[in-house]
DNA sequence: AATGAATGAGCATTCATTCAT
DNA sequence: CATGAATGAATGCTCATTCAT
């Protein structure tokens, strides 16, 4: 039996535990959300266990996308709350930022590419709310940051986060074909393997952001 | 017993018959693919008789991606290779071709946004190949017509069309939550609906564009 | 793999093999249900197998009951629609096939005294539905003859009937602890064996009936 | 942590509160026992503190079913050894005073009717056999008080007794059933109602003592 | 005495594919 | 060619009880 966690520190190292136990599994698996016993053997705890910090195997993915999301806007914030340097420098920060933080954190867009619906279909409604309100929170603060530094109509520096977000998800997603890949583009000559995916990455967004502030 | 498909004619139709059923019920449900039973029941077939035209259940929708993607790039070609109109009516004649396209075949986006592997785990190598090539083929055809209507250096429409096609995927992806969504920007207050879907897809193709040819 | 049931008749037996098969094993279990696999192997089939004639486990002992009641229906209708023999002898003889019969089907009791909703809570409401109408359009009838044949008002029969089986199964749960019997009335000393229950049973009933139709 | 429980009084109430909140959870709930962590929240205490009075759960709920029978078993005692008053005024006063007891204890039959063995499987043989004890020496002074009461043969009041009880409990169980029921006699236009209940028995009953006194 | 964190066995059901008929 | 019966692997979660604190 682990030792057990009493004071609330520990079972915040407990739930870090488990979180980071998870995110390996998922980062070195096939995709798929690892088992619940998997995530709990990797923990170095009994199933039950897991299960007193989170309701459900789902929940334990949804506080890692929480935990990879929350420091890119923060980012957002810092970068364009700097009341010196150029518009321009702050964008190519931003993006510089967004790719390497996802080049350290794999598990955010393979979470976010699972099939529909697989994290929301057994997460408890109100952990479902919960997270929303968070990120939601997050978001739109990040967002506005984004219209005061670039003197954007209020909701445009959203708008243009999740454009920017949605292009990261869907190169992503062509890049992970392996050499049996079919979806839409990825013909062998065209795949692009994870390495090319970080410059594709930047040089697309360095794109949009200037179609879109143009 | 359906009746024998001996002429090659009939066999096609059988194999018509069987995309369409699978199309219908895939846009019907639910974000994942259909059983093969219920293929087969919407076919008007039996089970078996199902894979005597297709190897696995995932060749079914393989397939209705080719059939949807390549008429989008039959539509690049003519519309680049017109020899009159302007640059920026081409552009924009494609957009909103494709945001057309897209609305009539919901099942592309969708199809494609099935959790990682899904349709190419279970096709065979052979299937699998054969569908890359003539995918691959039709798109560096695409591209290359690009590349000369808009004097770019060779490549760069594939590549072009591809940050296209992620883009129109990834926003596809924020607008397929329901009220129960959870994944990145969706928030309560800033879900992209369906119908909001395709403008904000206009949009934001046309500051990509811009962005790209500036 | 187990012969084709491809006949209508080969069906038939498939699906009376495994109910005879769930039979023996809850008769000589401990009361709960079998578990799924082990009808299954029971039954010399795979357990896919078992589904595809009946949708739930709890089904099949759904339909256990029903064939082990409708006989006794059956028997009431037979033996008070007979023209000739006396009141007092109609009543014995249907005393003493019930008490026959629940001798040589162990299953019935058992089944009715499972813990409160074990089989209808995991029942598809049209198998429970179906089961219902059946198993009341047998009681309706067998009440209606006892009705005519001992001039009782409407329904009379029914309500002695029901109390018929409430005294049944309530005597026969109180005589159902094994040495660790603990229930009301369920003193080492007093302890109804099992052998013992089906005298009980035949005299309660007797003294029942008689104070019944006083 | 709740107030140490020092003095035996204390204690007791304690127990007393365990009791009570278990009682309730169950008289509330859909049939099955409530969990030991419903127990010990519902009683103000935790999980732990619960099997410092218990050894298991089934042990408390084992007090409730003494505790509720006990005073049935006290109330045939007084009512017929009482001198005057007739036969069958105090047969009726008996039925009544069940009635209304179960009418007020609805736990009781609740309790005798989960499945086979729930309460007996978890229990230690040394408080089964102790609960046994106590009830058995409570039921035999009743049933000897009847047999005095109304001459009958030594052991007859205990036979009419359990046969009373397993009316009950049989009739009871066929009102339990939701507009699901699916049990025998449980057909939609059949279906005892809760508060039907307690006429049918008081007939019942009524009838059987006849029967059996005649 | 009181607490509450940790444990871990147990189980119904789906569905792609095959191949005997 | 068409049929459809048979297969069987794979997995999340609950909850009574213990015992370290």
């Amino acid at each position: 039996m682990a030792q057990r966690a009493l004071a609330t520190e520990d079972k915040q190292a407990r739930q870090a535990a488990i979180l980071s136990a998870a995110r390996d599994l998922f980062n070195e698996g096939d995709g798929g959300l690892p088992t619940a016993s998997q995530v709990a053997a990797a923990s170095g705890l009994a199933k039950g266990t897991v299960y007193l910090y989170f309701q459900t195997k789902e929940e334990i993915f949804a506080n890692l996308l929480l935990e990879g999301w929350i420091p890119v806007m923060g980012a957002v914030e810092s970068i364009f709350r700097a009341t010196k340097g150029r518009r321009s420098d702050k964008i190519q920060a931003f993006i510089e930022g967004l790719v390497d933080h996802l080049d350290g954190h794999p598990e955010l867009l393979r979470l976010d590419s699972l099939g529909p619906g697989v994290l929301e279909k057994n997460m408890t409604p109100e952990a479902l709310r919960a997270y929303k309100l968070e990120f939601t929170g997050h978001l739109l603060q990040a967002g506005g940051c984004i219209d005061k530094a670039l003197h954007l109509e209020e909701g445009r520096g959203v708008q243009i986060l999740m454009r920017t977000y949605a292009l990261a998800r869907g190169l992503w997603q062509s890049a992970q074909h392996d050499e049996q890949g079919l979806s839409v583009g990825v013909a062998p000559a065209l795949m692009l393997t994870p390495d090319a995916y970080l410059e594709e990455l930047r040089e697309a967004l360095t794109e949009y952001w200037r179609g879109a502030l143009a």
